[in-house]
DNA sequence: GACATTATTAAACAATCATTTTAAATGACT
DNA sequence: AGTCATTTAAAATGATTGTTTAATAATGTC
C-alpha cells in the first residue's frame, strides 16, 4: 500500500477527472477520451478499471455523493429551535451545491438527471432526494405542527427545496435568472438566509390557512 | 401556395419531429436519422431545409417558443388588484410548462438549457427569461411598494421563479420529489395556488423587514 | 531471481453520426 | 410539352465514438 505519495492512482484520477468532465459537459457530450486525457491516462484505462463509461458515470455519480456527504453534514444537533435548524440545514444544502469540488459536483450532475434522466439515474439520484426530504419534512413538521395534511406538506417541501436546488443550476443557467456576478460559496448565507426567512412566512401563512383554500 | 390540404409540409414535420424528440431525449442524444424517421422524411432533408442539425435546434427554441407565447398570453388586464394578477401569471407560467404541446416543450427545453448550455442557448433563452422577470418584478414592486430594494426584489423573484421552473424538469425528475402521480395539466391550479399563497406570505414577510437583516 | 498478478500502452475494430453528393422525381408556369 | 426551381431519394464520405485486443511494462510474492 505503499503508493507513490503526491500522486494518486490511476483508478482515482479517472473518477476525478470524469466528475469533472461530465459535470461540464454532461454524460453524452464527454469521450472517454477527454477523460483519459485529462486523468493522463490510457484511452483503455476506462474500460479497464470500470467496465464501460456507463459504469464509470455510475462510479462518479456514488463517489461525488459520498463526497457530498461527508463535507457537510445534514444531521444538526436537536438543541436549538427549529427556525435556526432550518436555517443551517438550508445552509448545509447550498454550501453543499455552490462547493467547488466533488460535492459541487453531485448536486450539478443531479440536477442534469432531474432534466434528462439517465439509465444510471434511479437509485442515488432517489435515495438522496427521499434523504433530503425525510429531514425537511420532520423540521417543518416541527415548525407547523405535527398534525399537517400530508398533501401540504409536500406542497411545502417542494417550495423550499425547489428554491434550493435553483443553484445547482449552471453557472450560465443561474446568470439568465440572477444576470450580476457569478455567485460564489460566501453567498451561500445570503441566500440561505433569504430562503429561510421567505419560506418561514410562507410555511406559518399557509398552515394558518390550512384546509380552506382546497 | 396550395399546399396538400390536411398534410403539413416537411418542413414542418421536422420541427414539430425534432421539438418532440429533443425535448425527450436532448440534442445529444437525438440523432438526425431519429427526426427524420419520425417526420418520415429523408435523412438528408434536415440538412436542406435547414442548414444543419445545430440550426435546426434553434429553429426549434424559436418556433415552440412562440408557440408558447401565442398559447398562454402572460400580458393581464390591469383591472384586477395585484395579488389576483401575481397568481394569474403564475398560473399563465405553470399552464405553459405543463402544456402537453410544443409550449410545453420548449419550457423542458430551456430548462436543459439552465443546466447545461449549448452554444444556441443564448438569445432566446436570456430574452424569454428577462421578459419573464421584468414582468414579475413590476407585480412585486405593486404588491410591495415601488422603493423595494433591488437586491430584495431580485431574490424575491428568484424565490418565485424557482418554484414554477421546477415543472420544467423532466416528467420523472419531478416524480423524484413529489412522488405519487404524475403531475397533470389540471393540477396547474392547485399549485398556482399554493405558490402563490406560499410567495405572497414570503415576500410580505422579507419586505417588512427589508433591511434590517442584511 | 523467477514467477504470477496487475497495470499500461498502442493499435485496431465496429458502430454511429452529421453532412455531402449526385441523381431522380415533382409541380408550376409558359 | 417542355423548362425551370423545388423537393425527395439513396448512397457515400469523413470524422468520432466506445470498446477490444494483444503485447509490453511494472509490481508484488515465493
Amino acid at each position: 500500500m505503499f503508493t507513490c505519495g503526491d500522486k494518486k492512482g490511476t483508478r482515482q484520477r479517472l473518477l476525478e477527472s470524469a466528475a469533472t468532465i461530465f459535470t461540464e459537459k454532461g454524460y453524452a457530450n464527454t469521450s472517454v477520451a477527454d477523460i483519459c486525457e485529462r486523468a493522463a491516462a490510457n484511452i483503455a484505462s476506462v474500460n479497464y478499471y470500470f467496465r464501460s463509461k456507463d459504469a464509470l458515470y455510475r462510479s462518479v455519480l456514488q463517489f461525488t455523493r459520498e463526497q457530498a456527504e461527508a463535507y457537510y453534514p445534514i444531521s444538526r444537533p436537536v438543541e436549538d429551535n427549529p427556525e435556526t435548524r432550518f436555517y443551517q440545514l438550508i445552509l448545509a444544502l447550498l454550501q453543499r451545491i455552490l462547493n467547488r469540488e466533488m460535492a459541487g459536483n453531485f448536486y450539478t450532475l443531479v440536477a442534469k438527471e432531474m432534466v434528462e434522466p439517465t439509465s444510471a439515474s434511479g437509485e442515488i439520484v432517489s435515495q438522496t432526494i427521499s434523504r433530503h426530504q425525510s429531514i425537511m419534512k420532520e423540521l417543518i413538521k416541527e415548525i407547523c405542527g405535527q398534525d399537517i395534511d400530508d398533501e401540504l406538506l409536500l406542497r411545502l417541501y417542494f417550495s423550499i427545496l425547489s428554491q434550493c436546488f435553483f443553484f445547482s443550476y449552471n453557472e450560465k443557467g443561474r446568470q439568465y435568472h440572477l444576470q450580476k456576478d457569478p455567485i460564489q460559496f460566501k453567498d451561500a448565507e445570503l441566500f440561505a438566509r433569504h430562503i429561510a426567512d421567505f419560506s418561514l412566512a410562507g410555511m406559518r401563512c399557509c398552515c394558518s390557512l390550512s384546509g380552506d383554500l382546497y
